[in-house]
DNA sequence: GTCTATAAGCTGATAGAC
DNA sequence: GTCTATCAGCTTATAGAC
């Protein structure tokens, strides 16, 4: 269970020959297209039952796929799950808006805590499967925690400390501000089941988010002896 | 995958027979050691594995005993995972601090906070457990989350909405407000890898707990338009 | 009550025909 | 590239000796 954090997946091939098969057919399509099934198919299996739980036949059937073509594209299990959060990273690294000293901090903090519910809506399965890893005792991201997140926390957390030397803000800790806004934020996505059932609906709408995001803002930027941005 | 919530565990003899021994043994002393030491190691290995990820095996190994033995307490591996909530949620219930409409709602939340705080401190191993199985969908819990669950939120956001009309507090959202505080208090123990590796510490202490404490109830409570009782 | 032996089935992974 | 057949190992669970 120690293994390199993110391993490195197959390299579609960049070679440029075009394999003449009419020019409707780019040579690695099919390939790709099984490779995002698969993908598609494992973070719904490993987001439900952890590494350990996960099989990949299950994986396989999901896809439509039989279990020895999920092993072609993918050796082995672990590759599979690495593959994900080399996409689940990514994804996020491009998504997401950054803070700065210059900005001005209830706009800030708005736009971050609306950007990460916006993330717990449109990628749940990936925000459960992050939680998983991390329950699980994060043995594929630990390397990714210890450096390039704790870096991330680093900076953030020097911009908001910046803003209360500024006494632009109240002076609260910025770490625990950073957690306390992925901890509420990821919440809805992770716990979907949860607050579903308490709530007594059958699925979330996108003005739930909205009110979630709302109340969020309100709450954690009075917090923070912020004005609410209208 | 569909099974009765909480399953009935082996009642414990209750007929009082002394089994005349010798006084100093109890006659199910054996029996409750034993149980008591599997259900530990139940809660670990469950709460790092999820339930298809866990080991019968597994969880005989670090409760020090033979497989066998194991399924002997416990006649199947739902049993096992049953019986632990059970505790769990028996625990909570005990627990736990209640909110009335008489109370002054800056200390009836901070002391709420505190005291999910202190679980989280106290029990991360429940708190983690918890979280797996409402991430893989409460197949067990959900009748729980569908009827007590649901009653308690409703019980409490009545009473938190009191004060709102009674002007003692900001109108916000006391559902979400709900939702903030379990969030952001189970985070520290559901996250504590994540938390521990970004802040670059070797284990958690007291302090960061009273501090993360501190930090919640300021930062919630001055959002909801509360003094913070000193 | 405890523990060894074993059944019956599923797991990840590989070999090799097409 | 695809798929069937198959392996060794591990899984839950039971039978039965002590």
């Amino acid at each position: 269970m120690t293994e390199p954090t993110v391993a490195d997946t197959e390299t579609t091939r960049k070679d440029g020959k075009p394999a003449g098969r009419g020019r409707k057919y780019r040579p690695g399509r099919i390939r790709e297209r099984n490779r995002e099934k698969i993908l598609q198919a494992a973070e719904q299996e490993f987001a439900q039952h952890g590494f350990r739980g996960a099989t990949i036949q299950s994986i396989a059937e999901r896809a439509g796929l039989p279990k020895s073509n999920v092993l072609y594209y993918f050796s082995n299990k672990k590759r599979i799950y690495a593959a994900m959060f080399d996409d689940i990273l990514a994804r996020w690294n491009r998504v997401f808006t950054d803070i700065r000293p210059e900005d001005d901090p209830a706009r800030a903090l708005s736009s971050f805590i609306r950007t990460k519910v916006e993330m717990s809506r449109r990628y749940p399965l990936a925000s459960r499967l992050f939680a998983m890893e991390i329950i699980q005792g994060a043995p594929f991201l630990m390397e990714h925690l210890r450096t390039s997140m704790r870096e991330w926390v680093r900076g953030r957390a020097a911009v908001i400390q910046s803003w209360i030397d500024d006494g632009r803000m109240a002076p609260v800790d910025p770490v625990q501000l950073i957690f306390l806004i992925w901890s509420s934020t990821q919440h809805y996505a992770d716990f979907q089941v949860q607050i579903l059932m308490v709530e007594n609906k059958a699925e979330y709408e996108k003005r739930d988010f909205d009110h979630a995001a709302d109340f969020l803002t309100g709450v954690i930027l009075r917090g923070c002896g912020l004005e609410v941005p209208t």
